[in-house]
DNA sequence: TCTATAAAAGATAATTTTATCTTCTATAGA
DNA sequence: TCTATAGAAGATAAAATTATCTTTTATAGA
């Protein structure tokens, strides 16, 4: 579906959005251990975040990754193109090097139908929706704590 | 999505249907230039579909590929729980270990449209209808060769 | 029974993705 | 200006997926 990457960059994206405000900066030890993701490969992700202004770094002391406001309002899509690219969206569900209307695959017309379905889900949704959600309490961004 | 060696699987399932009849049968070699995929890679597929009683295979001369009548009906969703199992469809799509409407992503709902859309594809299209469009012209299953 | 054929099974290799580790750069404050 | 902090960049490693190669097994026909 879309990578593994890419899920993190979500998550962490969402969690930096939904601590927005007052100045506060988040590290990368912050972060990966909240969205629960390795902190290495975090950092990698947020790096790609940064350069495609999704959200914002600052270095240095009391440095961190922050979302500003105009951060807040892009649909979670822009996240899936600065780490995936948009392929996903036009790929052809058998594999097919070209696939479309004029020369399809046979599953075509019932595979766009879901991709197109994906693709909405991911444009039609703002990073600021998903941390409100979040923030609400309604859901979760980490994996849930077992009892024993 | 769903994984190479689960397309090349679709594409094949639906080369052999569109051939089945006559007591005919296909050899690896055929299968996989038909359908555009490596063939060592295609002949380790078609084993697991044989395993599967997907298609079924003879050794040994005049041996091959071919399907049966009970087995055109199958969904095709048979092939890919088959090669990638059905956790695609359970998935979240933020990459959480749980994920429910109990205990949500804050994507669930948007995205458990896509992917039930993706299941319902796979489960409401059988591999007999996808060989008919095939056989009709009207779909294709290898790679659109290009003109110089 | 012997031989040729074709798939199955097993081993190995290449590529891609995920993950980690080390060094470099920017910045704030003393 | 010096030092400590924190991200950026680069190099390397581990794991998973894709792909290939070799050997074994089943089978039809001579």
């Amino acid at each position: 579906m879309i990578s593994k990457a890419c899920k993190y960059g979500i998550r962490a994206a969402i969690f930096v959005a939904s601590r927005q405000g007052g100045g506060l900066k988040l590290n990368i030890k912050q972060i990966a251990r909240e969205v629960d993701a390795p902190e290495a490969f975090t950092a990698k992700i947020l790096q790609i975040l940064n350069k495609h202004r999704i959200i914002t770094s600052l270095k240095g002391p009391y440095g961190g990754f922050f979302i500003e406001d105009y951060q807040l309002e892009q649909p979670v899509i822009n996240i899936v193109n600065a780490i995936d690219g948009m392929s996903v969206f036009r790929e052809c569900g058998l594999g097919l090097k070209q696939c479309s209307a004029s020369h399809p695959c046979p599953m075509h017309d019932q595979y766009k139908i879901a991709r197109d379905a994906l693709q909405s889900a991911f444009q039609e949704t703002t990073i600021s929706q998903l941390a409100l959600e979040v923030n609400e309490g309604g859901s979760f961004i980490n994996n849930m704590v077992l009892e024993k």
